[in-house]
DNA sequence: CGTCCACGTCTAC
DNA sequence: TAGACCTGGACGG
């Protein structure tokens, strides 16, 4: 389930419970493994991992550093990529890299990848493409989006930008419709418009500003987040929920996942196929840039009792597309 | 059995 | 703007 807050679960399950192991000889690959051989070699060294938008770098390190010098890799995980610990004698499936712990019996931490979509690279850089991660460097990614709104990238339905990695790293297919959700801004809105509006209200909160408390103004942006915002904090609730949503360990955990969705999947919403043949989750107007010839597809409202938060129900407290468009229909900007 | 669908890029007409 | 790249799960006949 790999979008960043996965790539950052991974980390963070390579660093706490891998982090106290010691591993030894060479980097196994599987027969069919896309991605190179790794040349490395230790009788003892350790594993540490970051995530940066939708890829994770692991750094091998000799507990001698004169016997090997460090090896960094990075991985893109693809539409299946994960990491896994399990025995040596029984790895799972489409474990195509494997790094064997010097533990008896051996275990090993596996990236395991059925549809070998995923990748890695040897080396620490990331994909010079790629934008700054939503979640670990927040700043960085909020002013590379408001600094180069004359893109022509941005010509394009806020749906389908929020998907460019150049601009949105670690924003994937589910994480576009819960934000978008969450404003109830219409998927095929043009991008710029929404991102020009949202520049607009930041020079109207600084108006404000002085006379305001910094806890108040925090509080005010948490209660009112904007669309940046939310690209950060939507993440960050998969990745710092209570329930683990992607425990590696727990299968329990995709009921989780499921439950915490608000739109992606949801019975009662609509979705459409995007210029680039994948299915936006929305509720709602499409927006004047949807795609014609399409019948958006309306999701059965509800087979059983559905438990689900009512979609009709007013929104929580997040600002509406009127709170920050100050109209009540997009066709009117 | 078959068809459709999937949390993502890539490159080639 | 297609396809290509892959496996496997859900669902229909």
């Amino acid at each position: 389930m790999p979008e960043c807050p996965e790539l950052h679960l991974a980390g963070r399950f390579i660093n706490g419970v891998c982090g106290g192991l010691l591993f030894t000889g060479g980097v196994e690959r599987s027969a069919v493994g896309r991605g190179p051989e790794v040349p490395f070699r230790s009788e003892a060294y350790r594993i540490s991992a970051l995530a940066r938008g939708k890829e994770l770098r692991l750094t091998l390190s000799a507990l001698d550093p004169a016997a090997a010098p460090p090896q960094d890799l990075v991985f893109r995980f693809g539409m299946s990529g994960s990491f896994r610990l399990s025995p040596a004698a029984e790895l799972p499936r489409h474990a195509h890299l494997r790094f064997l712990t010097r533990e008896s019996p051996p275990r090993a931490l596996c990236f395991v990848d059925p549809r070998r979509f995923g990748s890695w690279r040897l080396g620490d850089a990331w994909q010079p493409e790629r934008g700054p991660c939503v979640v670990s460097e927040y700043q960085a990614f909020r002013e590379n989006v408001l600094k180069n709104l004359d893109d022509r990238a941005f010509d394009k339905p806020i749906c389908e930008v929020l998907l460019n990695q150049k601009y949105f790293n670690g924003i994937g297919n589910y994480l576009r419709a819960e934000i978008l959700y969450r404003l109830k801004i219409p998927p095929f809105e043009k991008a710029r418009t929404v991102l020009e509006a949202l520049k607009e209200q930041e020079q109207e909160r600084r108006k404000k500003d002085p006379s305001l408390t910094l806890s108040k103004k925090v509080k005010l942006m948490q209660e009112n987040p904007d669309l940046l915002e939310l690209c950060h904090s939507v993440p960050m609730e998969v990745i710092t929920a209570d329930k683990q949503l992607f425990d590696p360990e727990d299968s329990d955990n995709y009921a989780a996942f499921k439950d915490w969705l608000r739109c992606y999947l949801v019975p009662g919403m609509s979705s459409l196929r995007d210029r680039n043949g994948r299915t936006i989750w929305f509720q709602g107007e499409p927006g004047p840039m949807a795609p014609k010839g399409q019948r958006p597809r309306k999701t059965p409202r509800k087979k059983s009792p559905q438990l689900k938060a009512d979609p009709e129900a007013p929104a929580p407290k997040v600002s509406s597309f009127v709170a920050v468009f100050g109209c009540p229909v997009p066709c009117a900007l």
